[in-house]
DNA sequence: AAAGTTGTTGACCAAACGGTCGATAATGAC
DNA sequence: GTCATTATCGACCGTTTGGTCAACAACTTT
């Protein structure tokens, strides 16, 4: 079958086969992501530390030697969690386009984050437990910064058409910090005995206000 | 030497002898210490759930039994520690005094847990953990949701004199949770990768921005 | 000082866990 | 169809961990 593929070649002309995807390889891929999706699952319910490697395997029904054949531990696979997590949150702030003003910025940055959040909880548990490592005494850690300093960048990105050259990239990475704080931290509260809906209509006056102080904030720190 | 203390009562009157405490009692109770400051420690370096019971009591330079005469498992201390955190947190909330404007008292609230977690960052660790556990599905939640409650009705009491009788319960303590949610958030940000004076000059203006938005939401919400 | 009471200890056990490996099944090459 | 390759499986092993307990030490009482 696959052959067939590589057959229709003409000349020296050699096509990179990408269709030409053995069952094996499909195979492989749909075990590594059923291995992703459910060690998603117990972390966000039992707590990473908490989770054994029974745990995944057993939720994602396959056998325990499956899992030491696409991660070399617990941690590998949570870093790729966390990675998968923070690209998927990276490409939809980079969708953010047709702003002109501050505001209309920070609005948006907030709002992805709002409505990410929302929809993928258990993501934002497990990248609230990935952040808490970074503090821990881990070995983890190198794995996890660089997503984490990724994600910064890009909001820093985001706001940098509206912060002026003499406002240095650590004063813009304070900022940065401020805004995914306050929304991390606001989630991390509210989603303790709130309702979706009672989230929503609760943050959004208050996302108003948030929104307004820090455009004003950064507006002030480019005039000095 | 106990009977020497109670032998002082006189006639009916009988005194609750609290000076009256055993060498034995102190003994206990400075063990009980060494393992809550033991625990606290390693809570807070390696993770609630990577720690161990020999953890602890190696820390505290105790036998792992002596553990077991003062608490159940690793979640009792768990709970103790947190409600200890917490009401110290809410003392220090409790001594803001002499504020007349809804700005101050912000201002006031915010800067008592920048100063507390700044001089306690063993303590914010541990209760952005327990803040943790409360999502995650645990049988700890039961013991440790009543403190974290108590924290918020202590920051709905500041802030209550502020606010018209309009703006119901539920409205309050989602205001609440914003309030300690810009301020964790913000730290969990900020204490990876800064140092405490940096920190400080980072939150600063910020903070400002955010306890005047803070205010013009809440009188906002009292006009309506 | 002797006996009784209570806190402390660390060796000990059973359960749980991380990680391995030979057996098995699925797939690809011929 | 046969053989080679490779993913999957789950029983198995060594280690770690939570929790117990009989012995010991500190202290109190009489």
């Amino acid at each position: 079958m696959v052959m067939d593929v590589s057959q229709e070649n003409r000349d020296g002309i050699v096509e990179t086969p990408k269709k030409a995807i053995n069952r094996t390889e499909k195979r492989v891929a749909k075990t590594k992501k059923k291995l992703l999706a459910a060690a998603l699952e117990v972390f966000s319910e039992y707590g990473v530390d908490a989770t054994t490697i029974d745990d995944i395997t057993q939720r994602a029904d396959l056998g325990k030697g499956t899992f030491y054949r696409h991660f070399s531990d617990k941690a590998e696979i949570m870093s790729c969690l966390v990675d998968q997590a923070i690209e998927n949150l990276i490409e939809k702030l980079q969708k953010v386009e047709s702003v002109t003003t501050i505001e209309e910025s920070l609005d948006c940055i907030i709002d992805v984050h709002y409505r990410f959040f929302l929809e993928h909880q258990e993501e934002f548990i497990l990248l609230f437990q990935g952040r808490l490592f970074l503090k821990l005494d881990r070995q983890i850690t190198e794995q996890m910064e660089e997503p984490f300093n990724r994600y910064f960048e890009a909001i820093e990105n985001l706001l940098s058409p509206y912060v002026s050259e003499k406002m240095d990239l650590l004063r813009i990475r304070r900022f940065a910090c401020a805004v995914a704080g306050f929304v991390f931290g606001f989630f991390s509260f509210a989603m303790i005995g709130m309702e979706s809906e009672e989230i929503e209509t609760g943050i959004k006056p208050l996302r108003q206000s948030f929104v307004k102080s820090l455009s004003a904030f950064l507006v002030q720190q480019n005039k000095t």
